[in-house]
DNA sequence: GCCGTTTTCGGCCCGACTGTTTTCAGTCG
C-alpha cells in the first residue's frame, strides 16, 4: 500500500510550520501549504504516481521540480531530509507551541527560545507563574488568553460533524434574522461548502447598523464567551466550545462578503488572481476598478466579473472547478429533490427501532417511490442480525405489505457482512431471492492492507452483490477508514457492476467526497442512502446529497434518482 | 517554492481586530 496522500500532506505541513518558525520567505511557506492541500485532495495516490514517474508529479498544480523531489522522498521513506534538518535547527518545543491559539510562529519562537518552554504543560506552568507578561511580543493580556485556552483544552482543533453544527448554528441564525434592520443572514464558510465536519461557523448578516447586530450576537444566550467584538466583526464561543464568527455587510457588499466568507481560501485566491488579470481588485466588499466598486450586491456578480458562471459552494475548493467553469463543463449537481428512494434502511428485523411498515409509511410521506429494507445478517452479534430463515420470513412479510401499499414499493434487501476471508454471511439462495444485496465491513477493521484488499475484492466479485455499503467503514473522528486499496476496489466494482454507496449518516459520510468523485469519474454508479435505523433518520438524506455534490456527481451518477422500473433494471443488469 | 492573457524574473489575495508597537506586528480567517 502506498503512503496515503494525507500522510504526505502532513509532512509537507510540518515542513511549512518549521520554515515559518525559521522566519523563511512567507511565499515559500505558502508553496508548501498549498502543495500539502492539493496532494491531500488529489484523487489518485500521489505516492503511486511518484513510484511510477516522479516527473508526473509536477502536473499537480502547485508542485514544481523541488516539491516533486521532496514528495518522492516522502513517498518512499515516509519522511524527508529537509524535515529532519529543520527539526534539528528549530528551537525544541516551538512546533508544539504553534497549536496554541494566539501563538503563531513569532511567539512560538519566543516561547521556545527565550523561555525554554518545550511542552504545553510547560507553557501552562509558565503562564500561571506570570512569566509571559514581560516578554516582548507577548504581554499580560496574551498571557491570560493563553492560560484560559490551555485550561479549557482548546489547543487542538476541535471539529464537529456538519449535522451537529447545524443544530447550534441554525437557531442562532434565526435569532440574528429577527434583529431589527437585518435584511438577510446566511451561514457561510465550510458549513455552506458542505464539508463533512466544521471547525467553526461563519455567519454573514446584511444590515446597515453593524453595531446593533454585533451587540445582539455577543449578548446572545448561546454565547459562552466573547472572543472579539468590533464594528462589523465579532466572534463568540458557544457552550460546546464551537467558535462562531460574525461579519456584517451593507447592501452593496453582501454578495461579495458571502462569496469571500464561503471560501474556500484556495478558491478565493484563484478567483482573485483571475480578477487581477482583468485589472480588478476583488475583496470581501466587492469588485473594484481602481477606486470604483463595480459589483458586490449579489454573489453571482463576483463570478460575472471574472467571466465565469456561478459555481455551487460545494465545489469551491480549487479542485478544478474554475477550469471546469471556464470550459462550460460544470456538472449539473444532484439535488435532494432528485432522490426517488432510499436503498439502505433497517427495521426491527435487526437493529432498527421501527417496523417495516412504519418505515415504509414514513418513506411514502417523503414522496419516495421505493424503500429498501436491508437488515443485518447474523455475523455481528450487536446488530441482532437475521439468518437465512429470518430473511425468508421477512421477504414474505414484505410481499404482503407491498400488496397493501399504493404509492411505495418496499424492496427486499439485506446488508450482508463480509467475513474476514471475503466470503459473505448469507447463503447464495437467499441472496438470489432478494431484490437488492448490500455488502459491508463490520469487523476486522485493522487487517493488514494486503489482506483487507483481498477480502474486499473477493466480496465484490460475488455474483449477487449489488452495492458496497459504507465502503471504508470509517466513523468520522472515531474510527479510521479500513486500510485497503480503494483504487483496486473501484476497479473491481466497475468490473463486476457493483455500485458504491455514499452513506448519509453524518458520522459516516462514506464514501468521502474525494473517493466518491474518483469512483464517479471512473464510471462507478453511486447510491446515496440514509442507513436509517429509525424514522427520523430517513430525513438524513440531505447530508449524503451534499457529500455527492462535493464529489461533483450529477443526478445521472446516482442510482436512486431513477424511477423504480429503471432502478430494477439497473439492479438486474449487474447480476 | 511556484509560475506566466504584462512576466523565465519578480511578483505572489486581502483585510479586521488586538495589544502595546507611539506607527505597527502578530494572528487569524
Amino acid at each position: 500500500m502506498p503512503l496515503p496522500n494525507a500522510e504526505i500532506a502532513r509532512v509537507l505541513r510540518e515542513i511549512a510550520d518549521l520554515l515559518e518558525i525559521q522566519n523563511a520567505n512567507p511565499f515559500r511557506v505558502r508553496a508548501y501549504r498549498n502543495a500539502a492541500r492539493t496532494v491531500e485532495e488529489h484523487p489518485e495516490s500521489v505516492a503511486a504516481i511518484a513510484a511510477r514517474d516522479p516527473d508526473e508529479l509536477t502536473e499537480i498544480p502547485g508542485v514544481g521540480k523541488d516539491l516533486a523531489t521532496t514528495i518522492t522522498e516522502i513517498a518512499k521513506k515516509g519522511t524527508a531530509k529537509q524535515l529532519r534538518d529543520l527539526q534539528r535547527e528549530a528551537p525544541a518545543g516551538a512546533l508544539e507551541m504553534l497549536s496554541v491559539p494566539n501563538v503563531g510562529p513569532k511567539r512560538a519562537r519566543i516561547l521556545a527560545e527565550r523561555l525554554k518552554i518545550r511542552t504545553r504543560e510547560g507553557l501552562l506552568k509558565a503562564a500561571r507563574a506570570g512569566k509571559l507578561a514581560d516578554e516582548p511580543g507577548l504581554g499580560a493580556v496574551i498571557q491570560s488568553k493563553i492560560l484560559r485556552d490551555l485550561e479549557a483544552h482548546r489547543e487542538e482543533e476541535h471539529r464537529i460533524s456538519r449535522a451537529a453544527a447545524a443544530q447550534y448554528a441554525e437557531p442562532l441564525l434565526e435569532r440574528l434574522r429577527r434583529v431589527r434592520g437585518v435584511t438577510a443572514a446566511d451561514i457561510a464558510g465550510s458549513f455552506r461548502r458542505a464539508r463533512e465536519s466544521v471547525g467553526d461557523i461563519d455567519m454573514l448578516v446584511r444590515a446597515d447598523d453593524g453595531a446593533k447586530v454585533v451587540d445582539a450576537f455577543t449578548s446572545a444566550p448561546e454565547a459562552a464567551d466573547v472572543i472579539e467584538s468590533g464594528a462589523t466583526k465579532a466572534a463568540i464561543r458557544l457552550h460546546n466550545g464551537l467558535r462562531v464568527d460574525l461579519r456584517v455587510f451593507d447592501r452593496d457588499s453582501y454578495g461579495a462578503g458571502l462569496h469571500y466568507f464561503t471560501g474556500s481560501k484556495a478558491h478565493n485566491i484563484a478567483i482573485r488572481k483571475l480578477g487581477q488579470a482583468r485589472k480588478l481588485k476583488i475583496n470581501e466588499y466587492g469588485v473594484w476598478k481602481g477606486e470604483k466598486r463595480v459589483a458586490g450586491r449579489e454573489e453571482k456578480e463576483i463570478f460575472d466579473a471574472v467571466g465565469l458562471p456561478w459555481i455551487p459552494p460545494e465545489m469551491r475548493e480549487d479542485r478544478g472547478e474554475i477550469e471546469a467553469a471556464r470550459a462550460g463543463k460544470l456538472p449539473d449537481l444532484v439535488e435532494l429533490a432528485d432522490i426517488r428512494g432510499d436503498l439502505h434502511s433497517h427495521s426491527t428485523g435487526s437493529d432498527g427501532r421501527n417496523t417495516i411498515e412504519e418505515m415504509a409509511r414514513a418513506a411514502e410521506e417523503l414522496g419516495y417511490e421505493y424503500l429498501a429494507i436491508t437488515d443485518h445478517s447474523p455475523a455481528v452479534r450487536v446488530t441482532n442480525g437475521m439468518d437465512d430463515a429470518g430473511f425468508k420470513k421477512q421477504m414474505a412479510a414484505i410481499d404482503k405489505l407491498n400488496a397493501k401499499l399504493s404509492k411505495l414499493t418496499v424492496l427486499k434487501g439485506a446488508e450482508v457482512d463480509i467475513h474476514k476471508d471475503g466470503t459473505l454471511d448469507l447463503k447464495d439462495a437467499t441472496l438470489a431471492a432478494l431484490d437488492i444485496v448490500l455488502v459491508s465491513i463490520h469487523s476486522y477493521f485493522d487487517l493488514p492492507p494486503k489482506e483487507q484488499t483481498a477480502r474486499v475484492l473477493k466480496a465484490l466479485s460475488h455474483a449477487h452483490v449489488d452495492v458496497f455499503a459504507h465502503p471504508t467503514a470509517r466513523l468520522i473522528g472515531r474510527r479510521r477508514p479500513a486500510a485497503f486499496d480503494l483504487e483496486a476496489a473501484i476497479k473491481a466494482a466497475l468490473d463486476h457492476g457493483v455500485m458504491m454507496e455514499i452513506d448519509a449518516q453524518p458520522e459516516r459520510l462514506d464514501l468521502d467526497d474525494v473517493s466518491a468523485r474518483t469512483a464517479h469519474e471512473r464510471g462507478v454508479m453511486l447510491t446515496i442512502d440514509t442507513d436509517a435505523h429509525a424514522l427520523p433518520e430517513l430525513t438524513g438524506m440531505r447530508w449524503g446529497v451534499d457529500q455527492a455534490r462535493r464529489a461533483w456527481v450529477s443526478k445521472k451518477g446516482i442510482a436512486n434518482t431513477r424511477p423504480l422500473g429503471r432502478l430494477l433494471k439497473l439492479l438486474h443488469a449487474a447480476r
